[in-house]
DNA sequence: TAGATTGTTAATCGATTAACAATC
DNA sequence: TAGATTGTTAATCGATTAACAATC
Protein backbone atom coordinates (compact mmCIF):
# COMPACT_ATOMS: atom_id res chain seq x y z
CA UNK A 1 0.00 0.00 0.00
CA UNK A 2 2.63 2.89 0.39
CA UNK A 3 4.16 3.99 -2.25
CA UNK A 4 7.39 5.05 -0.03
CA UNK A 5 9.75 4.53 -3.09
CA UNK A 6 8.30 7.20 -4.83
CA UNK A 7 8.50 9.78 -1.96
CA UNK A 8 11.70 11.50 -2.25
CA UNK A 9 13.67 11.91 1.57
CA UNK A 10 14.56 14.80 2.52
CA UNK A 11 18.13 15.15 2.65
CA UNK A 12 18.96 14.48 6.90
CA UNK A 13 17.46 11.25 5.98
CA UNK A 14 19.10 10.33 3.16
CA UNK A 15 22.78 11.37 5.04
CA UNK A 16 21.84 9.26 8.19
CA UNK A 17 20.70 5.86 6.25
CA UNK A 18 24.47 4.81 5.18
CA UNK A 19 25.18 4.22 8.82
CA UNK A 20 22.28 2.31 9.30
CA UNK A 21 23.48 0.16 6.43
CA UNK A 22 26.72 0.05 8.10
CA UNK A 23 25.62 -1.16 11.28
CA UNK A 24 23.14 -3.14 9.81
CA UNK A 25 26.30 -4.77 8.06
CA UNK A 26 28.20 -5.25 11.20
CA UNK A 27 25.35 -7.39 12.91
CA UNK A 28 24.34 -9.39 9.85
CA UNK A 29 28.34 -10.49 10.27
CA UNK A 30 28.09 -11.20 14.07
CA UNK A 31 24.84 -13.53 12.64
CA UNK A 32 21.90 -11.43 13.98
CA UNK A 33 18.82 -12.03 11.96
CA UNK A 34 16.40 -9.04 13.21
CA UNK A 35 16.79 -5.52 14.36
CA UNK A 36 14.95 -3.09 16.43
CA UNK A 37 14.67 1.13 15.77
CA UNK A 38 15.43 0.78 19.37
CA UNK A 39 18.70 -1.10 19.08
CA UNK A 40 19.86 1.16 15.72
CA UNK A 41 18.88 4.57 17.37
CA UNK A 42 21.46 3.25 20.69
CA UNK A 43 24.47 1.84 18.48
CA UNK A 44 24.33 5.83 16.38
CA UNK A 45 23.63 8.19 18.85
CA UNK A 46 19.60 8.81 17.31
CA UNK A 47 16.43 8.69 18.66
CA UNK A 48 14.03 6.04 18.20
CA UNK A 49 11.27 7.70 16.43
CA UNK A 50 13.19 9.28 13.74
CA UNK A 51 15.19 5.99 12.59
CA UNK A 52 11.64 4.33 12.60
CA UNK A 53 10.63 7.35 9.84
CA UNK A 54 13.98 7.28 8.07
CA UNK A 55 13.71 3.70 7.57
CA UNK A 56 9.59 3.95 6.37
CA UNK A 57 11.49 5.59 3.07
CA UNK A 58 12.48 2.91 1.95
CA UNK A 59 9.63 1.08 2.12
CA UNK A 60 10.08 -1.45 4.63
CA UNK A 61 7.75 -2.65 7.35
CA UNK A 62 8.58 -3.97 10.37
CA UNK A 63 6.77 -6.35 12.94
CA UNK A 64 5.96 -5.15 16.05
CA UNK A 65 7.30 -6.55 19.18
CA UNK A 66 9.68 -7.72 16.59
CA UNK A 67 11.66 -5.35 14.89
CA UNK A 68 12.93 -5.71 11.37
CA UNK A 69 14.11 -8.35 8.79
CA UNK A 70 17.54 -7.77 9.23
CA UNK A 71 18.45 -8.41 5.79
CA UNK A 72 15.79 -7.42 3.71
CA UNK A 73 16.67 -3.65 5.99
CA UNK A 74 20.36 -3.24 4.69
CA UNK A 75 19.22 -4.58 1.20
CA UNK A 76 16.23 -1.88 1.17
CA UNK A 77 18.35 0.64 2.05
CA UNK A 78 21.23 -0.04 -0.47
CA UNK A 79 18.57 -0.38 -3.30
CA UNK A 80 16.66 3.06 -1.99
CA UNK A 81 20.14 4.74 -2.17
CA UNK A 82 20.96 3.35 -5.64
CA UNK A 83 23.98 1.36 -4.62
CA UNK A 84 22.69 -1.85 -6.54
CA UNK A 85 23.62 -0.96 -9.59
CA UNK A 86 26.95 0.70 -10.68
CA UNK A 87 27.45 3.60 -12.00
CA UNK A 88 30.47 5.37 -13.96
CA UNK A 89 32.40 8.20 -12.66
CA UNK A 90 35.22 10.40 -14.07
CA UNK A 91 37.46 11.94 -11.65
CA UNK A 92 39.23 15.42 -12.09
CA UNK A 93 42.65 16.66 -10.56
CA UNK A 94 44.99 13.47 -9.81
CA UNK A 95 46.49 15.62 -6.72
CA UNK A 96 46.79 13.67 -2.99
CA UNK A 97 42.68 14.00 -2.47
CA UNK A 98 42.47 13.11 -6.01
CA UNK A 99 44.65 9.84 -5.41
CA UNK A 100 42.70 8.98 -2.05
CA UNK A 101 39.62 9.12 -3.65
CA UNK A 102 40.61 7.00 -6.57
CA UNK A 103 41.53 4.37 -4.09
CA UNK A 104 38.70 4.29 -1.73
CA UNK A 105 37.62 0.57 -2.61
CA UNK A 106 34.28 1.93 -0.64
CA UNK A 107 32.95 3.77 -3.70
CA UNK A 108 32.49 0.99 -5.51
CA UNK A 109 30.64 -0.75 -3.18
CA UNK A 110 28.64 2.03 -3.10
CA UNK A 111 27.81 2.00 -6.52
CA UNK A 112 30.09 4.20 -7.67
CA UNK A 113 33.01 3.75 -10.00
CA UNK A 114 35.65 5.69 -11.15
CA UNK A 115 36.79 4.54 -14.81
CA UNK A 116 39.11 7.32 -15.23
CA UNK A 117 41.06 10.22 -14.10
CA UNK A 118 42.22 13.47 -15.61
CA UNK A 119 44.99 16.31 -14.72
CA UNK A 120 47.05 18.84 -16.58
CA UNK A 121 50.27 17.90 -15.52
CA UNK A 122 51.70 16.01 -18.35
CA UNK A 123 54.23 13.68 -16.71
CA UNK A 124 51.45 12.18 -15.12
CA UNK A 125 49.02 11.32 -18.17
CA UNK A 126 49.49 8.06 -19.85
CA UNK A 127 50.45 6.88 -16.10
CA UNK A 128 48.58 4.87 -13.65
CA UNK A 129 47.09 6.15 -10.33
CA UNK A 130 45.98 3.80 -7.63
CA UNK A 131 45.33 1.36 -10.88
CA UNK A 132 43.27 4.02 -13.03
CA UNK A 133 44.92 5.52 -16.23
CA UNK A 134 44.90 8.68 -16.26
CA UNK A 135 43.79 10.94 -19.40
CA UNK A 136 44.34 14.30 -20.68
CA UNK A 137 42.02 16.75 -19.57
CA UNK A 138 41.51 17.83 -23.22
CA UNK A 139 39.53 13.84 -23.23
CA UNK A 140 37.68 15.13 -20.57
CA UNK A 141 34.09 16.04 -22.47
CA UNK A 142 35.09 13.49 -25.23
CA UNK A 143 35.17 11.00 -22.12
CA UNK A 144 32.20 11.62 -20.81
CA UNK A 145 30.07 12.28 -24.17
CA UNK A 146 31.19 8.83 -25.67
CA UNK A 147 30.70 6.50 -22.74
CA UNK A 148 28.00 8.51 -21.08
CA UNK A 149 29.16 8.66 -18.01
CA UNK A 150 26.83 10.37 -15.56
CA UNK A 151 29.32 11.65 -12.36
CA UNK A 152 31.75 13.88 -12.84
CA UNK A 153 34.10 14.35 -9.42
CA UNK A 154 36.09 17.60 -9.28
CA UNK A 155 39.70 17.44 -7.13
CA UNK A 156 41.47 19.97 -8.62
CA UNK A 157 42.52 23.70 -7.15
CA UNK A 158 39.47 26.27 -6.42
CA UNK A 159 40.65 28.11 -9.65
CA UNK A 160 39.77 25.61 -11.91
CA UNK A 161 37.02 24.00 -10.53
CA UNK A 162 35.01 26.02 -12.73
CA UNK A 163 36.36 25.05 -15.77
CA UNK A 164 36.14 21.68 -14.95
CA UNK A 165 32.38 21.74 -14.86
CA UNK A 166 31.39 22.94 -17.48
CA UNK A 167 33.25 20.80 -19.63
CA UNK A 168 31.40 18.04 -17.80
CA UNK A 169 27.93 19.75 -18.06
CA UNK A 170 28.40 20.30 -21.66
CA UNK A 171 29.87 16.92 -22.10
CA UNK A 172 25.78 15.65 -20.67
CA UNK A 173 27.25 14.64 -16.95
CA UNK A 174 24.25 14.12 -14.60
CA UNK A 175 25.62 14.44 -11.12
CA UNK A 176 28.74 16.57 -9.81
CA UNK A 177 30.65 15.64 -6.56
CA UNK A 178 32.55 18.85 -6.10
CA UNK A 179 35.57 18.83 -3.63
CA UNK A 180 37.03 21.86 -4.15
CA UNK A 181 36.42 24.97 -2.17
CA UNK A 182 34.48 26.59 -4.91
CA UNK A 183 30.98 28.05 -5.21
CA UNK A 184 29.93 26.11 -8.90
CA UNK A 185 27.56 27.88 -11.23
CA UNK A 186 25.34 24.79 -12.99
CA UNK A 187 22.47 24.53 -14.73
CA UNK A 188 19.62 23.42 -12.42
CA UNK A 189 18.98 20.26 -13.87
CA UNK A 190 22.62 19.60 -12.93
CA UNK A 191 23.21 17.23 -9.17
CA UNK A 192 25.51 18.95 -7.38
CA UNK A 193 27.35 17.90 -4.06
CA UNK A 194 30.06 20.10 -2.47
CA UNK A 195 32.00 18.55 0.26
CA UNK A 196 33.16 21.00 2.33
CA UNK A 197 36.14 20.02 4.72
CA UNK A 198 36.57 23.62 6.07
CA UNK A 199 33.08 23.71 7.08
CA UNK A 200 33.22 21.07 9.17
CA UNK A 201 36.62 22.14 10.82
CA UNK A 202 35.05 25.62 11.28
CA UNK A 203 32.38 23.98 13.26
CA UNK A 204 35.55 22.38 15.38
CA UNK A 205 37.22 25.28 15.72
CA UNK A 206 34.62 27.81 16.57
CA UNK A 207 33.67 25.30 19.66
CA UNK A 208 36.98 24.82 20.53
CA UNK A 209 37.16 28.60 20.89
CA UNK A 210 34.50 28.75 22.69
CA UNK A 211 35.80 25.86 25.45
CA UNK A 212 38.85 27.68 25.66
CA UNK A 213 37.08 31.51 26.63
CA UNK A 214 35.03 30.09 28.81
CA UNK A 215 37.86 28.80 30.75
CA UNK B 1 25.94 47.02 22.95
CA UNK B 2 25.37 43.39 21.45
CA UNK B 3 27.25 40.65 23.40
CA UNK B 4 26.91 38.17 20.04
CA UNK B 5 30.69 37.36 20.56
CA UNK B 6 29.28 34.97 23.20
CA UNK B 7 26.61 34.18 21.81
CA UNK B 8 27.17 30.59 20.38
CA UNK B 9 26.22 30.33 16.46
CA UNK B 10 24.02 27.62 14.89
CA UNK B 11 25.78 25.26 13.09
CA UNK B 12 24.24 26.13 9.56
CA UNK B 13 25.53 28.97 10.61
CA UNK B 14 28.95 27.90 11.69
CA UNK B 15 29.13 25.85 8.04
CA UNK B 16 28.30 28.94 5.63
CA UNK B 17 31.08 30.88 7.50
CA UNK B 18 33.99 29.30 5.73
CA UNK B 19 31.98 30.71 2.17
CA UNK B 20 31.87 34.01 3.15
CA UNK B 21 35.53 34.61 4.07
CA UNK B 22 36.86 32.98 0.89
CA UNK B 23 34.30 35.34 -0.99
CA UNK B 24 35.28 38.35 0.89
CA UNK B 25 39.04 37.32 0.25
CA UNK B 26 38.85 37.43 -3.34
CA UNK B 27 36.71 41.13 -3.42
CA UNK B 28 39.94 42.02 -1.30
CA UNK B 29 42.28 40.82 -3.89
CA UNK B 30 40.20 42.65 -6.31
CA UNK B 31 40.80 45.72 -4.58
CA UNK B 32 37.24 46.22 -3.11
CA UNK B 33 36.57 48.32 0.51
CA UNK B 34 32.81 47.30 1.09
CA UNK B 35 30.20 44.77 0.68
CA UNK B 36 26.76 44.03 0.75
CA UNK B 37 24.82 41.45 2.04
CA UNK B 38 22.99 41.07 -1.64
CA UNK B 39 26.04 40.40 -3.34
CA UNK B 40 27.50 37.91 -0.91
CA UNK B 41 23.96 36.29 -0.96
CA UNK B 42 23.92 36.61 -4.87
CA UNK B 43 27.77 35.09 -5.14
CA UNK B 44 27.26 31.79 -2.92
CA UNK B 45 23.22 31.34 -3.81
CA UNK B 46 21.83 32.09 -0.39
CA UNK B 47 19.27 34.49 1.36
CA UNK B 48 20.16 38.16 1.77
CA UNK B 49 18.39 38.23 5.24
CA UNK B 50 19.94 34.88 6.59
CA UNK B 51 23.10 36.03 5.49
CA UNK B 52 22.44 39.37 7.69
CA UNK B 53 21.84 36.89 10.69
CA UNK B 54 24.82 34.73 9.90
CA UNK B 55 27.07 37.93 9.90
CA UNK B 56 25.32 39.54 12.69
CA UNK B 57 26.98 36.47 14.96
CA UNK B 58 30.26 37.65 14.25
CA UNK B 59 29.55 41.06 15.67
CA UNK B 60 30.16 43.46 12.89
CA UNK B 61 28.04 46.41 11.99
CA UNK B 62 27.00 47.11 8.78
CA UNK B 63 26.27 50.84 7.51
CA UNK B 64 22.73 51.19 6.00
CA UNK B 65 23.37 52.32 2.01
CA UNK B 66 26.75 51.37 1.97
CA UNK B 67 27.32 47.63 3.79
CA UNK B 68 29.96 46.03 5.50
CA UNK B 69 33.94 46.92 5.84
CA UNK B 70 35.61 44.31 3.81
CA UNK B 71 38.54 43.83 5.68
CA UNK B 72 37.17 44.20 8.95
CA UNK B 73 34.35 42.07 8.31
CA UNK B 74 36.60 39.37 6.66
CA UNK B 75 38.84 39.91 10.02
CA UNK B 76 35.57 39.86 12.18
CA UNK B 77 35.13 36.18 10.77
CA UNK B 78 38.03 34.64 10.99
CA UNK B 79 38.47 35.88 14.97
CA UNK B 80 35.25 34.18 15.43
CA UNK B 81 36.30 30.68 13.99
CA UNK B 82 39.08 30.79 15.95
CA UNK B 83 41.40 31.06 13.30
CA UNK B 84 43.55 33.97 14.25
CA UNK B 85 45.39 31.67 16.66
CA UNK B 86 47.49 28.02 15.48
CA UNK B 87 46.36 25.02 17.62
CA UNK B 88 48.00 22.29 17.29
CA UNK B 89 46.85 18.57 16.24
CA UNK B 90 48.36 15.04 15.32
CA UNK B 91 46.90 12.83 12.71
CA UNK B 92 46.59 9.30 12.68
CA UNK B 93 46.39 7.02 9.94
CA UNK B 94 49.19 7.94 7.33
CA UNK B 95 47.12 6.34 4.27
CA UNK B 96 45.95 8.00 1.17
CA UNK B 97 43.48 9.80 3.13
CA UNK B 98 46.01 10.91 5.82
CA UNK B 99 48.61 12.25 3.41
CA UNK B 100 45.86 14.26 1.57
CA UNK B 101 45.18 15.93 4.73
CA UNK B 102 48.54 15.96 5.99
CA UNK B 103 49.55 18.12 3.01
CA UNK B 104 46.66 20.33 3.11
CA UNK B 105 48.34 23.95 3.21
CA UNK B 106 44.81 25.80 3.91
CA UNK B 107 44.59 24.13 7.54
CA UNK B 108 47.32 25.84 8.67
CA UNK B 109 45.87 28.84 7.37
CA UNK B 110 42.50 28.13 9.06
CA UNK B 111 44.00 28.18 12.58
CA UNK B 112 45.12 23.97 12.69
CA UNK B 113 48.98 22.79 12.58
CA UNK B 114 49.19 18.98 12.32
CA UNK B 115 52.78 18.58 14.08
CA UNK B 116 52.86 14.85 13.82
CA UNK B 117 51.60 12.09 12.36
CA UNK B 118 51.49 8.60 14.02
CA UNK B 119 50.99 5.05 11.87
CA UNK B 120 51.19 1.37 13.46
CA UNK B 121 53.01 0.34 10.05
CA UNK B 122 56.57 0.02 11.20
CA UNK B 123 58.12 0.95 7.43
CA UNK B 124 56.45 4.46 7.31
CA UNK B 125 57.51 5.24 11.15
CA UNK B 126 60.83 7.85 11.20
CA UNK B 127 60.26 8.72 7.90
CA UNK B 128 58.42 12.28 6.85
CA UNK B 129 54.83 12.40 4.78
CA UNK B 130 54.34 15.63 3.41
CA UNK B 131 57.02 17.19 5.66
CA UNK B 132 55.65 15.74 8.78
CA UNK B 133 57.27 13.13 10.67
CA UNK B 134 55.80 9.60 11.44
CA UNK B 135 55.91 8.17 14.76
CA UNK B 136 55.11 4.96 16.08
CA UNK B 137 51.69 4.62 17.45
CA UNK B 138 52.83 4.10 20.89
CA UNK B 139 53.62 7.04 21.12
CA UNK B 140 50.87 8.85 20.57
CA UNK B 141 48.96 9.54 23.80
CA UNK B 142 52.85 10.85 25.21
CA UNK B 143 52.71 12.77 22.55
CA UNK B 144 49.16 14.73 23.05
CA UNK B 145 49.84 14.59 26.96
CA UNK B 146 53.40 16.22 27.33
CA UNK B 147 52.73 18.89 24.21
CA UNK B 148 49.51 19.57 25.43
CA UNK B 149 48.00 18.88 21.81
CA UNK B 150 44.27 19.99 21.64
CA UNK B 151 43.27 18.42 18.49
CA UNK B 152 43.38 14.90 17.20
CA UNK B 153 42.08 13.68 13.78
CA UNK B 154 41.13 9.97 12.67
CA UNK B 155 42.02 8.81 9.06
CA UNK B 156 42.65 5.12 10.13
CA UNK B 157 40.45 2.02 8.92
CA UNK B 158 36.77 1.70 10.71
CA UNK B 159 38.51 -0.71 13.00
CA UNK B 160 40.85 0.84 14.14
CA UNK B 161 39.10 4.20 15.13
CA UNK B 162 37.61 3.94 18.08
CA UNK B 163 41.21 2.52 19.88
CA UNK B 164 42.51 5.82 18.62
CA UNK B 165 39.59 8.26 20.03
CA UNK B 166 39.96 6.46 23.23
CA UNK B 167 44.04 7.19 23.57
CA UNK B 168 43.01 10.43 22.32
CA UNK B 169 40.62 11.21 25.13
CA UNK B 170 42.76 9.26 27.61
CA UNK B 171 45.97 11.43 26.99
CA UNK B 172 43.79 14.76 27.28
CA UNK B 173 42.88 15.63 23.64
CA UNK B 174 39.78 18.07 23.53
CA UNK B 175 38.64 17.87 20.39
CA UNK B 176 38.47 15.08 17.53
CA UNK B 177 38.37 15.41 13.82
CA UNK B 178 36.88 11.64 13.03
CA UNK B 179 37.53 10.87 8.88
CA UNK B 180 36.77 6.99 9.81
CA UNK B 181 33.58 5.75 9.08
CA UNK B 182 32.46 4.47 12.42
CA UNK B 183 30.31 6.13 15.15
CA UNK B 184 32.73 6.74 17.96
CA UNK B 185 32.43 6.57 21.70
CA UNK B 186 33.74 9.56 23.70
CA UNK B 187 32.68 11.54 27.04
CA UNK B 188 30.61 14.42 26.19
CA UNK B 189 32.71 16.90 27.29
CA UNK B 190 34.83 16.09 24.27
CA UNK B 191 34.14 18.14 20.42
CA UNK B 192 33.33 15.38 17.97
CA UNK B 193 33.27 16.30 14.21
CA UNK B 194 32.79 13.82 12.10
CA UNK B 195 33.07 13.61 7.78
CA UNK B 196 30.98 10.69 6.37
CA UNK B 197 31.84 11.25 2.74
CA UNK B 198 29.65 8.16 2.10
CA UNK B 199 26.34 10.40 3.29
CA UNK B 200 27.15 13.36 0.67
CA UNK B 201 27.23 10.43 -1.58
CA UNK B 202 24.37 9.03 -0.20
CA UNK B 203 22.78 12.28 -1.21
CA UNK B 204 24.13 12.25 -4.80
CA UNK B 205 23.40 9.18 -5.38
CA UNK B 206 19.76 8.92 -4.37
CA UNK B 207 19.16 12.00 -6.33
CA UNK B 208 20.82 10.31 -9.48
CA UNK B 209 18.05 6.99 -8.83
CA UNK B 210 15.20 9.36 -8.13
CA UNK B 211 16.21 10.91 -11.65
CA UNK B 212 17.41 7.74 -13.53
CA UNK B 213 13.75 6.33 -12.14
CA UNK B 214 11.91 9.67 -13.65
CA UNK B 215 12.89 9.13 -17.25
C1' DT C 1 15.89 63.99 -0.95
C1' DA C 2 15.25 59.24 -2.71
C1' DG C 3 16.70 54.82 -2.55
C1' DA C 4 19.55 51.13 -1.11
C1' DT C 5 20.79 48.62 2.66
C1' DT C 6 20.89 47.33 7.50
C1' DG C 7 18.85 45.20 11.67
C1' DT C 8 14.85 43.21 13.78
C1' DT C 9 10.41 41.35 14.43
C1' DA C 10 6.92 38.18 12.65
C1' DA C 11 5.48 34.27 9.68
C1' DT C 12 6.58 30.12 7.51
C1' DC C 13 8.55 25.91 6.88
C1' DG C 14 10.55 21.51 7.85
C1' DA C 15 12.62 18.33 10.87
C1' DT C 16 12.84 16.41 15.40
C1' DT C 17 10.67 14.75 19.40
C1' DA C 18 6.68 13.27 22.14
C1' DA C 19 2.39 10.75 22.67
C1' DC C 20 -0.29 6.87 21.80
C1' DA C 21 -3.14 3.39 19.51
C1' DA C 22 -2.36 -0.99 17.00
C1' DT C 23 -0.32 -5.52 17.06
C1' DC C 24 2.37 -9.62 17.34
C1' DT D 1 -1.79 -12.49 28.44
C1' DA D 2 1.64 -8.77 29.10
C1' DG D 3 4.96 -6.15 27.17
C1' DA D 4 7.88 -4.63 23.56
C1' DT D 5 7.85 -2.59 19.35
C1' DT D 6 5.85 -0.59 15.20
C1' DG D 7 3.53 3.17 12.65
C1' DT D 8 1.20 7.51 12.88
C1' DT D 9 -0.60 11.73 14.53
C1' DA D 10 0.29 15.84 17.27
C1' DA D 11 3.50 19.10 19.59
C1' DT D 12 7.81 21.22 19.75
C1' DC D 13 11.74 23.22 18.19
C1' DG D 14 14.88 25.73 15.31
C1' DA D 15 16.15 27.64 11.08
C1' DT D 16 14.78 30.01 6.95
C1' DT D 17 12.20 33.43 4.71
C1' DA D 18 9.22 37.53 4.57
C1' DA D 19 7.94 42.12 6.09
C1' DC D 20 9.20 46.53 7.49
C1' DA D 21 10.97 50.42 10.18
C1' DA D 22 15.43 52.84 10.78
C1' DT D 23 19.19 55.20 8.57
C1' DC D 24 22.97 56.91 5.95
Amino acid sequence: MPHRNQMPAPQPTLRRLPGYFRFLQTLAEAGETTVSCTSIAKALHLDPTGVRKDLAFTGIIGKPRVGYSLLELRDAISSFLGWDDIREAVLVGTGDFGRALLGYELFRERGVEIVAAFDVAPDLVGQKVRGKEVLALDALGDTIRTRQIPIGIITTPAAAAQGVADTMVEAGAKAIWNFAPAVLEVPEHIILEHVELVASLAVLSSKLAVRASAE
